[in-house]
RNA sequence: CGGGGCGUAGCGCAGCCUGGUUAGCGCGCCUGCCUUGGGAGCAGGAGGUCACCAGUUCGAAUCUGGUCGCCCCGACCA
């Protein structure tokens, strides 16, 4: 492709409502262009990174079993009215009507759609187990796009849905689909990590995130840098929290301090004049309709799922104001674990304050002093909270790190929610009818151009992999004369390229190195080669790689075959990157089982 | 949905407070000359319903009211 016939609106100033590197450079490359809130046009090159991930997701979905096909964006209604998510998605999922009753949805995932497909084809054992895969534009209302495409209205996602006729079965798909997802982001040159995710109610390794570190992320990730335990900040576990327990020998009794008015932690704490830290917070949840309370340090965030989890609940929802004050018989900013008559379970890191101020249950009163275990019982402690940063690990008991992550892939044990809902079931081997158990697996391919670019970037624009890069290799001709030697060395050099397979762009444009050089770096493209008249006159070309800071030279005579054997090795070895990887996953996998 | 900010040329911005020539500047774009290894220089030029609607006024980019759109923080995110 000669870059004077191809689409490439770069800019020199990066515009103003950007935020996130991915988005600044994508829109400066002249990747992407905005078009409303959360939608975006890809151009040329932005369509290419994004053609390039499709290609490698089909090539290892195909390659693990999975088949392709294709569902429609457009769906009845009545669909979604059957699973019940018209009313749980709510406002985001887009809903319009065709004329008369006619309703549709534009589809924000493909659970329904899949599983009515599977209720009709899929009537016996002998058919199982079987995943099918599509690449799809997804519309979610979403409240807040941000980061240009990191969240997006409209957006393009990998969905693959499993069906097996037990649990093992379901087990082996699951397995199978992380193995994909583990092989796709290292082909896409992704520094990605694979961390537990909350997976509701089934529980278990039901729920693994991808996600790639950058700041940019929308999620908080927990890691352990000593024995790489990772997971999701909703499902990240702290470990035992040592020290001694609190010692009531000789501590001042609970008193009361007028607190008017001082409601929030960082008010009752300014207030009193105490850190944070030195306060607890009574939160009370409504758990399966019942209300109950937990008393966590003041500068501490709830996990819901552990307190759902640490009351045997199947729902758990904050209380309302008027459900807290029949329950405490007090009003929200005041409330203490003192004298509850509703169940209480206390997060660990509170058991070892030896002094706590809380709430004193009465308007304006909190009270300073209070001894847990002799004031209020600590009967039920638990890990109630989210983990934070310097919280001891898990596994190992290091200081986890927190930060934060682009989800790029979820892989999810579904079971029998769907296919129950739509009554998709199967005859097994006695002849018995059973609900098809599924697993659903989703990869936002958008997310991984983004997550390139957080990953890959330096001050003068991005730096692809090779693997996803709009092209291979560019060629600069510095003198752009059709007859000159200079061209015609570029032209051999990009037909040797081609020869061997390479994407190859080529800035015929007769501009001044200077804005050359700078484009050649914001697009990022791996493998730059530099032809010159300078070089010439001594026999050489220059070759330089993205991702290095030095450029090398090479003899003119032999440049087209030294270049693709340059380019040539970089592909292999990233293949072979791949493969060690997989290998290393396989002997984990050994010693674990 | 709450809080904050912004809509003036493809991009970045000034002008608005204090209403009054033909609405400016930089980048980019077009023509010519010149230049050619890291966003050169000179000369000429094209490009605007000043987001939209209504109002105030002799007169509105500028003042008032409303609407729409976009960004950021928060809430939300199978």
């Amino acid at each position: 492709m000669l870059w004077s016939n191809a689409l490439i609106p770069t800019q020199k100033e990066s515009p103003a409502d950007a935020v996130a590197p991915s988005h600044v450079l994508l829109l400066r490359a002249g990747m992407i262009r905005q078009l409303g809130a959360g939608t975006y046009t890809y151009l040329p090159l932005g369509l290419r990174v994004l053609r390039k991930a499709e290609r490698i997701i089909r090539e290892e979905m195909d390659a693990a079993g999975a088949l392709e096909l294709l569902m429609p964006a457009l769906h009845p209604i009545e669909l979604w009215e059957e699973s019940g998510r018209v009313a749980t998605m709510g406002d985001v999922l887009i809903k319009f009507d065709l004329g008369g009753d006619r309703k549709v949805c534009l589809g924000p995932t493909h659970e329904e759609v899949i599983t009515d497909l599977a209720r009709s084809y899929i009537t016996s054992y002998r058919q199982l187990p079987i995943t099918a895969y599509q690449i799809q534009t997804k519309f979610r209302n979403e409240p807040r796009p941000r980061f240009g495409i990191v969240r997006t209205r409209e957006f393009l996602m990998k969905d693959a849905y499993s069906f097996g006729a037990d649990v093992e079965q379901l087990n082996a798909s699951y397995d199978a689909m992380y193995e994909a997802y583990c092989r796709i982001f290292d082909r896409c040159g992704l520094p990605y990590v694979a961390v537990e995710a909350e997976s509701g109610p089934i529980g278990g390794d039901a729920s693994h995130e991808f996600m790639v570190p950058s700041p940019s992320g929308e999620d908080q990730l927990i890691r352990c840098s000593s024995c790489g335990y990772a997971a999701n900040v909703e499902k990240a576990e702290v470990g035992t929290l040592a020290g001694p327990s609190p010692n009531s020998d000789g501590a001042p009794a609970p008193t009361e301090v007028q607190t008017p008015g001082q409601r929030t932690i960082e008010e009752v704490a300014a207030f009193l004049k105490v850190q944070p830290e030195e306060t607890g917070k009574l939160l009370v949840y409504l758990a399966d309709g019942k209300p109950v309370a937990v008393l966590l340090r003041g500068d501490h965030e709830a996990n819901e799922g552990k307190v759902r989890r640490a009351f045997g609940a199947a729902t758990l929802e904050p209380a309302d104001a008027p459900t807290i004050q029949r329950a405490t018989g007090s009003l929200i900013g005041f409330l203490g674990p003192i004298g509850l008559t509703i169940p209480l379970a206390v997060d660990q890191a509170v058991a070892l304050m030896p002094r706590i101020v809380v709430g004193g249950n009465k308007e304006d009163i909190h009270l300073r002093d209070v001894v847990p275990g002799r004031d209020f019982p600590i009967d039920r402690v638990l890990d109630l909270r989210n983990a934070a940063a310097g919280d001891p690990c898990p596994r190992c008991g290091s200081a986890l790190e927190v930060g934060n992550g682009i989800e790029i892939g979820h892989v999810f044990k579904l079971g029998t929610k769907y296919s129950d809902a739509l009554g998709a079931t199967f005859q097994d081997a006695e002849g018995k009818t059973r609900s098809l158990i599924m697993g659903c697996y989703g990869i936002g391919v958008n997310r991984i151009v983004a997550s390139a670019v957080e990953a890959g970037h330096d001050a003068n624009g991005i730096i692809w992999p090779l693997s996803i890069a709009p092209y291979e290799a560019l060629i600069v001709p510095l003198q752009v004369d059709p007859d000159g030697e200079v061209m015609k060395l570029s032209q051999q050099i990009a037909s040797a390229l081609r020869f061997a397979g390479a994407d190859v762009l080529i800035d015929d444009r007769d501009q001044r190195p200077g804005p050359k050089f700078k484009d050649a770096d914001l697009i990022g493209i791996p493998l730059r080669v530099v032809v010159g008249e300078r070089g010439l006159k001594e026999g050489k070309v220059e070759v330089k790689w993205r991702h290095d800071s030095e450029a090398f030279t090479v003899p003119a005579e032999d440049a087209p075959a030294a270049i693709v054997q340059r380019l040539v090795s970089a592909r292999q070895e990233l293949a072979d990157r791949v493969e060690r990887r997989a290998e290393e996953r396989t002997a984990r996998r050994g010693h674990a089982g």
